[in-house]
DNA sequence: GTGCATATATGCATAGTGTATCTAAGGAGA
DNA sequence: TCTCCTTAGATACACTATGCATATATGCAC
């Protein structure tokens, strides 16, 4: 830091007001799961800087208003969702990761079962990410499009997708964001989908229906599946253990 | 959310430095476990608001200064630390959290050795903390001073120091977090210790010494304890796994 | 009906964890 | 020097969780 970086932070400390002050934003990570693997709400930029390329939804925070509540209005206005599991992320405030000015972002992740994203609107795309690491090392991932070419991303916005695929890993084994990702009927053999696609890797059958059953956090609601061309599996319900 | 709030932050898509921003601070949770219990430094306030309670180390974030960066200055200037684990822990932005403006604030955690805490400086105290949760339930700590009398906290610092220590009982299962409260060389006691001050529980002395020598994480230094009234225990030290 | 695909139950081997027991190694004090 | 006390550290065993294999069940397509 330059000594007159650090002069001002004395000052400030007895006179915030008089010195400058950042723009602080909030930016939503929307993830589901859906054909074995994870998607992302991306919107194009239609302004410079970073123009044409892909960005997580997201947008200023009012003077009066909570981290929490821009989240939820830039989740509404911006992806037209409401009522789904959100969660702040990181806060993300390298003084460059902005070119017009300094502006540091609190990074939310949302988690939405995929019907909720069928019709994506005015823009924005749902893009398939794939992690390019193992476990919970962490690093960007990487979004395509429909011909699997790879999607430009805005800003530290590859940075944040990343953590946010970190995150859900590592809070799906002691948690119960997996279940923020289904319909409110599922079969076991979703649950374990949506585990093997956050995780990037195969779960052993027997095993996780077992844990399943045994956690305590899924009861059966006595309906099975239809039509599916085999025996149709029981469908189960999430209760808060 | 009011409508002119909603206009505003509408408008600020367009032109962010025309509108009012918010000041953003770091507050560092210093901890540290000693006689089986975790620790925290804490500052009086010595102006209003909320003066004469306490608060955690923090200040202003400077225009050009990374939030990493203004973390590790006020773990310097404030708590005369340097070099300690320092990590980020979670943005707090209530509106109404500071009586006098909006100010946001990104708090970090930090973990250190009881060795580089014995002399505390300028009016900072060290404050054992009564967690009256189990688990990762959550909620508020409660700091006490020399005569087991209640600490009062200033703003949402004693929501703050709770987070942190939920945050560090979760991560302790997971990561390498426990030896940061360790001196180099240390005995696989003080290292349950550690572990049983931060979950607030006891753990079962001949697992976690299994676990602990099957980790990889430790290796031997061939030293022992010297002077201890009983037969000295291997110390070990912490080999990144 | 036959074949195919997946669901679901059961049994067994293996690994991890909790618990008890035994011996080792230091100091304190008679 | 001997005895006692305390904690370290090793070993054995029961129990539980998990991976894996196998057998049966139940739907649709043909």
């Amino acid at each position: 830091m330059s000594p007159t970086q650090e002069e001002q932070a004395f000052l400030a400390d007895y006179d915030p007001g008089a010195f400058e002050r950042p723009s602080v934003a909030v930016d939503v990570v929307v993830l589901t799961v859906a054909e074995g693997q994870l998607w992302a709400v991306l919107r194009p930029r239609e302004s410079h800087p970073h123009r044409g390329r892909w960005a997580l939804p997201g947008g200023f925070v009012g003077i009066g208003e909570s981290l929490d509540d821009a989240a939820a209005r830039v989740l509404r206005d911006k992806a037209g969702l409401e009522g789904v599991f959100l969660e702040q992320l990181y806060t993300f405030g390298q003084p460059d990761r902005d070119p017009r000015m300094r502006i540091i972002t609190v990074a939310y992740y949302a988690l939405v079962p995929a019907a909720r994203l069928e019709g994506v609107n005015g823009g924005a795309v749902l893009a398939p990410l794939d992690v390019p690491w193992s476990g919970e090392q962490g690093g960007p991932v990487e979004p395509r499009d429909h011909d699997d070419a790879l999607l430009e991303l805005a800003f530290d916005h590859g940075e944040i997708l990343g953590l946010a695929v970190k995150r859900i890993r590592g809070k799906l084994g002691y948690t119960d964001i997996g279940f923020a990702l289904l319909p409110p009927a599922f079969t076991l053999r979703q649950l374990r989908l949506v585990h093997e696609s956050i995780l990037g890797e195969p779960l052993n059958k027997d095993s996780f229906r077992r844990k399943a059953l045994a956690s305590g956090a899924v009861e059966a609601t006595g309906q099975r599946q239809a039509d599916v061309g085999h025996r149709p599996a029981a469908l189960y319900r999430f209760t808060r253990a």
